[in-house]
DNA sequence: ATTGACCTACGAAGCCTTTCGTATTAACCT
DNA sequence: AGGTTAATACGAAAGGCTTCGTAGGTCAAT
């Protein structure tokens, strides 16, 4: 298994469609695409799909005229490896350095801050065990 | 004040090393980027902190032969823009999402455990005022 | 059958990033 | 001064991403 790549901006968009979405056309992604940015061209994002179907990052399936296109990576195995590859650049590998930055960023509401509560009391339940 | 971009991964490694050692030469950047990553070309370096001075990533003293670089650009400041980046272009926005993939990637210790919930706390005493 | 609508395929351009070779300039040493 | 060392400047190539125009195929309805 070759190393994953992360994917780039315009492939991440699609791939968030798809996630949210499910198994889409060409057409389905473009209309919900340039519902947030009009003036995106059909036939890029036909490129951009292509691309990623000889990437592996989607698969497709031919039997109708519109082919459908559906993700080959998972949603959350992308978040981690992206945060993990942000850490390691920017972070120097500091989980709690970016986890205050991520907070003074958005200063995340109450509700956020107690699902994040529990989470570390999950994590030190079982969690520091290897 | 034009919206920056993101610095590119070559670029983030050397405001890394600026960052951390403070006024540089080429030289002094590139023997340390070359021992975590021996055949690193000199005048590949050179050439982009060139570059990171036109579009003003770093300011240059050229009162010596060998110009001495410093980071225009802070480091907290662009952790948090590039943690903000990533939340919104994998996490939709939801900071607790983020804050658990980087737990799941990174099991942080214990230490760094403490760290994070002592950050909540001082969030939820002045921080969730809007 | 011809048209029109809609689809895919393909190629190419434009831009950015990274890398490196070569040329030039400056400093130092004897 | 001449030669060596070390620095910058510059150009260009290679590769990746994004964008788009154009060509060609398919289907259905007239």
């Amino acid at each position: 298994m070759t190393k994953q790549h992360r994917p780039t901006d315009g492939e991440l968009e699609i791939l968030r469609v798809l996630w949210r979405e499910g198994p889409s056309t060409v057409r389905d992604v473009h209309s919900i695409l340039s519902k947030a940015k009009p003036g995106t061209g059909y036939t890029t994002v036909l490129k951009l799909m292509q691309i990623m179907a000889d990437k592996d990052l989607v698969s497709r399936d031919e039997k109708n005229k519109a082919h459908v296109y559906s993700p080959r990576i998972r949603e959350d195995q992308t978040q981690k490896q992206m945060v993990g590859d942000l850490l390691d650049r920017v972070f120097g590998g500091s989980a709690a350095r970016m986890v205050m930055q991520a907070l003074a960023t958005k200063k995340a509401n109450p509700q956020e801050l107690a699902e994040i509560r529990h989470m570390l009391d999950e994590f030190e339940q079982n969690g520091g065990a290897r």
